[in-house]
DNA sequence: CGGCGGTACTG
DNA sequence: CAGTAC
DNA sequence: GCCG
């Protein structure tokens, strides 16, 4: 697949929810508002609307029609990971993803095997959970105290299977242990203090509130800034786990000199309240990696990163940071 | 059987 | 360099 | 785990 204008260097895949180990609720509305406000944008020149309308997934909300069976399954992909068992977990997470939008309930084992992604091995274990509701494997392999605390120790921000284990031989067992006695990296110890925050999910109507607020931050440093939100939030689910803007600007020019601006206009309103990466570099993209939170009572900290584009990547990059399921074929 | 994304940051 | 995240 |  290629887009002409540019150069498509250093595109980040994000293929599904980073969050594997959580489940969206899922349902309702769909969001016209920004799709709406898209198409009064009456300077998008022609062949970029062209590319959008490829990019743009459905306006419908997705169905999960197979709930039931991606949640078990979810819990497997998690355990494998955790105990280093990548190549494993990779192939549990793909089939998840093809499952979960395959486009009505799966009955038999032959339905299932007939989804690209989904073999003989897994066939078996969702024709396991149509017919008794659960899977046998998931006690066997997830509720020992080790698989627990392992992936309760990579649900902190920095944390992976191999710092978890560490933590694990170590004798720690609780998040109070890292905090006590863990020695932690500076990432660590903010995705330990954010633990519960970072570990639930966004509400999509949440999601638009924090494009709204980077959206407005953005306008009052340059005027005609595209500022939108990408992953699941732009695939349509009820929940996502972290937010995703995705920032350019029409003229091709300003975006250059837009990331730093933005970032030092957010933290200075308090809305950025930790950062994890401060910039990476690629090509021409910049990305930050961080923490927000909504001003008001009651609000939760979130994960934020900004993307930062030149304009001929825009569309390509929203297709990537959107990992529709169009892309992963 | 071997390959499964490729890159940038942190320490 | 290994580990982690995107 | 799955795929080619």
């Amino acid at each position: 697949m290629l887009y002409s204008p540019c150069k498509l260097r250093h595109l980040q895949k994000d293929t599904d929810e980073k969050n594997t180990s959580r489940e969206d609720d899922d349902t309702s509305a769909e969001d016209n508002t920004r799709e709406g406000s898209f198409k009064k944008r009456k300077f998008l020149p022609k062949e970029l609307k062209e590319k959008f309308a490829c990019a743009r997934p459905s306006g419908k909300q997705v169905k999960d029609f197979n709930h039931h069976i991606t949640a078990e399954l979810e819990k497997l992909a998690a355990a494998y990971k955790s105990k280093k068992d990548t190549w494993r977990a990779l192939g549990y997470q793909k089939a998840i993803s093809a499952i979960r939008n395959y486009p009505r309930p799966i009955t038999s084992r032959e339905e299932a095997l007939s989804i690209r992604g989904v073999g003989g091995r897994l066939a078996d274990k969702v024709a396991e959970i149509v017919e008794s509701g659960k899977l046998r494997k998931v006690a066997e392999v997830c509720e020992d105290e080790e698989a627990q605390t392992l992936q309760r120790f990579m649900g902190v921000w920095g944390a992976g299977p191999t710092t978890a284990h560490g933590w694990y031989i170590q004798g720690y067992r609780t998040l109070e242990d890292l905090r006590e006695k863990g020695n932690l990296t500076r990432h660590q110890q903010i995705g330990l203090k954010y633990y519960d925050d970072i570990n639930s999910r966004i509400p999509r109507e949440e999601v638009a509130e924090i494009e709204n607020y980077v959206r407005s931050a953005a306008h009052g440093i340059k005027k005609g800034l595209i500022v939108m939100v990408c992953g699941s939030y732009r695939r349509g689910r009820a929940t996502c786990g972290d937010v995703d803007v995705l920032v350019t600007h029409p003229d091709g020019q300003s975006h250059e000199t837009v990331f730093q601006p933005l970032l030092n206009k957010l933290r200075e309103t308090g809305f950025l309240t930790d950062d994890l990466v401060t910039q990476e570099d690629n090509g021409n993209q910049k990305k930050y990696l961080g923490v927000c939170k909504l001003p008001g009572e009651g609000q939760k900290y979130r994960r934020l990163d900004v993307i930062v584009v030149p304009y001929c990547e825009f569309a390509p990059a929203a297709m990537y940071f959107t990992g529709s399921a169009h892309f992963n074929r």
